[in-house]
DNA sequence: CGAGGTCTTGAAGACGATCAACAAACGTGG
DNA sequence: CCACGTTTGTTGATCGTCTTCAAGACCTCG
């Protein structure tokens, strides 16, 4: 089975065989967590980082009164914590959302990398900065739509991921998490979320149900949305 | 006068002089901006990053109906589109909010230095890691955080970097951008924001006139934020 | 000095939160 | 395979926050 992190890069540049014997080089172990197991804590030092080679993630910060936020989901070939290899210590949580198998990256064979790899090392610069970007369109989300609109953006982010990765079927996508969870992403309370997936079910834009988004009707959603791919950085050029 | 993105990266890590140099060679040269000229456009192909010297700017998204969403506001020292380096295309515009003095970063120099000098690359990729530390912790506090709070927050956040710059005079700091502006960074309308503003005044934490915020109560006011400057990552240690 | 941008305040209304109660689904042990 | 407790989902009612609309004051700069 291919190294979704090879795909990942692979979208957006030219991986020479050296490089992508380092990348597996670099893996020095890969392990299981269970469902809602924290794959990192927040505030805590780590050495390596973890790509998720199977399963869904999420990255999240806890406010004193115990309200929780969602900052990034995350599903195979997502590098969920590249940063902490600079940044060091972690300034939020990753949680798995399902069981999920990661492989672990230490930090010290990153670093040999970004000696001796300048272009590898732009492509992981890359990774880090495409999330930054996805962070850009959540804030804007958060600012200036509407719930209903976050939601329908939330779907069509999701959708396409998955899409590239292979993961979809047809027009109905995997988004194993409980409503509570999704209203921690939109910044909603769980009753409004219900709320919601009931209209968009009832204009038949999307349907979720038992941990899958069936999408009814995508040039809808998209335009309920508003949303325009650009930030997701898919195309390849040389980098 | 010393280079403020030197200062920056020294604040997080030692530089070399050797990698001091590179960096100054890398600017091709400074220009400056009038207030609310955009330094890049959204959608933008780009061949050069910006740094600035001087004044202040923001990096906004412009929806649809036209509300528009600030995502990050950035003084002298801050790289307000290094991301572009590899992203190639501006996924936001970045305006000047005053006169800006800024230094311009062809990306072919930054490449030569990612291929030449893999710790000041690691050191660059760490600013952009930085940046989306912060668009988390916004994200954080648009989906979780009252508007009071998130107002707050951001006097806390611009005092904090602004200090560590040598900016502040005191408790007091510049922040010359208008209550249109502060709404559309907190997502909020113009209206609610002023009264926000006279709210806090009330409080006597801190009052925002004429470009300037005068903070009344450093602790009361990080109380009502839940300041907590670790996604700053302020700490210097080798990366 | 006038015009446009910025600030301020009031009033009405929409959106989403909270509280509450119940239904359905799930998983665990008997 | 069923009984039971726990988690998840659903719906109604009420309340608060923030938006929108509107109008007037202030200020700044040609």
């Amino acid at each position: 089975m291919k190294n979704p992190l090879i795909s990942q890069l692979e979208r957006r540049d030219t991986l020479s065989p050296e490089e992508r014997s380092a990348l597996e080089g670099a893996i020095s172990k890969v392990k299981e967590f269970a469902p809602d197991e924290d794959l990192v804590r927040d505030g805590e030092r780590v050495n390596q980082s973890n790509l998720i080679l199977e399963g869904f993630a999420c990255r999240y910060k806890v406010l004193g009164d115990g309200r929780r936020q969602i900052t990034a989901f995350h599903l195979a070939g997502d590098f969920v914590d590249l940063h902490s290899f600079l940044l060091k210590k972690m300034d939020h949580g990753v949680a798995a959302l399902t069981r999920c198998r990661v492989a672990f990256f230490p930090h010290e064979k990153l670093r040999e990398i970004s000696e001796r790899y300048p272009h590898l090392t732009r492509l992981m610069w890359l990774l880090t900065l495409i999330d930054a970007s996805a962070h850009r369109e959540w804030i804007t989300g958060m600012g200036r739509r509407s719930a209903e609109g976050r939601l329908a953006h939330l779907f069509c982010e999701m959708y396409l991921r998955l899409d590239v990765a292979g993961l979809t079927d047809g027009l109905t996508f995997p988004f194993p998490i409980t409503q509570h969870e999704l209203g921690d992403a939109l910044g909603l309370s769980v009753v409004h979320t219900n709320r919601l997936l009931g209209r968009l079910r009832k204009l038949h834009l999307a349907t979720f149900l038992s941990n899958k988004v069936k999408i009814e009707n995508w040039e809808g959603l998209k335009e309920l949305a508003e949303f325009d791919p650009t930030y997701l950085h898919l195309n390849s050029e040389p980098r």
